[in-house]
DNA sequence: GAGTGGTCTAGACCACTCC
DNA sequence: GAGTGGTCTAGACCACTCG
């Protein structure tokens, strides 16, 4: 009756596509290198263009590939190792670091960091903007909220007022932190700050200070998911998981 | 001349859209509650059915929504607290939790995990698999690769010789740990184990246990990135960031 | 079998980068 | 201006779930 054959689920034309690319990546082709176009490369493989996009997506959700806008698509390097536990003191800015400021001002948090500051009276944080450099390449940006009650007041404006209020933060005894990691749609201005389109994937890390037994700020960063590899702790070498 | 005007930037449909969806999912719907199908609600936003999918893949991409095909999209529920770093002892296994032993075999590691591995002499490894259950979905699959040298001779087959293995290594003293997340597609297996498509985004968490100064184990853990927040160390209260 | 989301096509136009 | 990736359309068919 022919019932009896198995009826392999055909797998998706992108998804056989991506995999056919993939070791195309391997072998075939160098870091840095850049790929044919869309347009031919779905030629190539007899594919609609919309198709062989979602084989790139896919490679791109790897890390493997890096797409721009007018230029073209090229092979990505490995992920970079990016630690996000190793400020020294445990606050943030603490140390010369990859951070820098980029501007600080006094407004209201948004609901979800409010929860976690609930321990302060409700009222104005200063709300400090952070980028992350590595490489070369911006690959991540902070939003870091204090409450106005912890740091009393600070002088100054800008950026120069942002390391005032670090260095507020740095006279507290800090008691531990806590972290979490989920995947995020990044925001147009978090998307123009890391060179990406919005809604670009980023893996968005939020980081709690304990200090004095309350919370004492809250730190919500967000990193290109396509380039980094966040890593926990420093025993990994950070470059053994690259290549 | 007309070019005064600002030009302002045209935010892409699905972008706006996906905005104006986010909202009547925040007033008009409860969680769990299903969406209009996408026919339809493409009809009523007057844009193409691939242009609503693809607001609808930004508000999955967020785990504000969940789709299944043959039933629909539903409203999905905050993202859950996974802890990735409480097992009691440091070693996986250790205590009654979320994980389920699903199958033990020597096998030969893959190359990213072998070079993690490189303190041994290269051969087969237990390859032990674990899927870990999280108010009744499965949220994570996990393979741990232990080098045969570093357990010795181990008795029994299938998911018993996994406890076997575990139990050898708890008899090591465990000198550290370090992990690292990243963004992943799922493979076809994973894929299937956590009830998602093939390629769906996950975060991949890769853990490496070190004793007596060497590498003895190492852990690649796929979890869910649509239904899942990873949290590290134990302060973070799993609710507050909820709703 | 009806209804859902998932895949795929063949085209068009737009925004951007670089020459 | 030429060439790239990004957006969008209007349709078709497929795989899956459920009654």
């Amino acid at each position: 009756m022919g019932t009896t054959q198995v009826d392999t689920v055909p797998e998706p034309k992108y998804w056989h596509l991506k995999t056919v690319l993939s070791e195309a990546l391997d072998t075939e082709f160098a870091v840095g290198q850049v790929l044919p176009n869309e347009r031919d490369l779905a030629a190539r493989y007899g594919v609609a263009r919309a198709t062989l996009r979602q084989a790139l997506e896919q490679l791109e959700l790897e890390g493997r590939l890096q797409r721009r806008r007018g230029v073209g698509t090229t092979v990505a390097p490995p992920r970079m190792g990016v630690d996000v536990a190793t400020d020294p003191g445990g606050w943030p800015g603490t140390a010369e670091d990859a951070w820098r400021v980029e501007d600080c001002s006094l407004a209201a948090p948004p609901a979800a960091v409010a929860r976690l500051l609930a321990d302060h009276p409700p009222g104005p944080c200063h709300v400090l903007r952070r980028v992350r450099s590595e490489r070369g390449q911006h690959v991540a940006t902070e939003v870091l909220y204090v409450p106005g009650g912890v740091t009393g007041e600070v002088p100054g404006s800008g950026p120069a007022r942002g390391g005032a209020v670090l260095s507020a933060l740095h006279r507290l005894e800090l008691d531990g932190q806590d972290r979490s990691v989920e995947l995020g749609a990044a925001r147009a201005d978090d998307a123009r700050r890391l060179d990406r389109l919005p809604g670009s994937p980023v893996l968005v890390v939020t980081t709690r200070y304990v200090a004095g037994g309350t919370t004492v700020a809250v730190a919500v960063a967000t990193y290109r998911a396509d380039t980094c590899r966040l890593t926990f702790g420093g025993l990994l070498d950070a470059d053994l998981l690259a290549g």
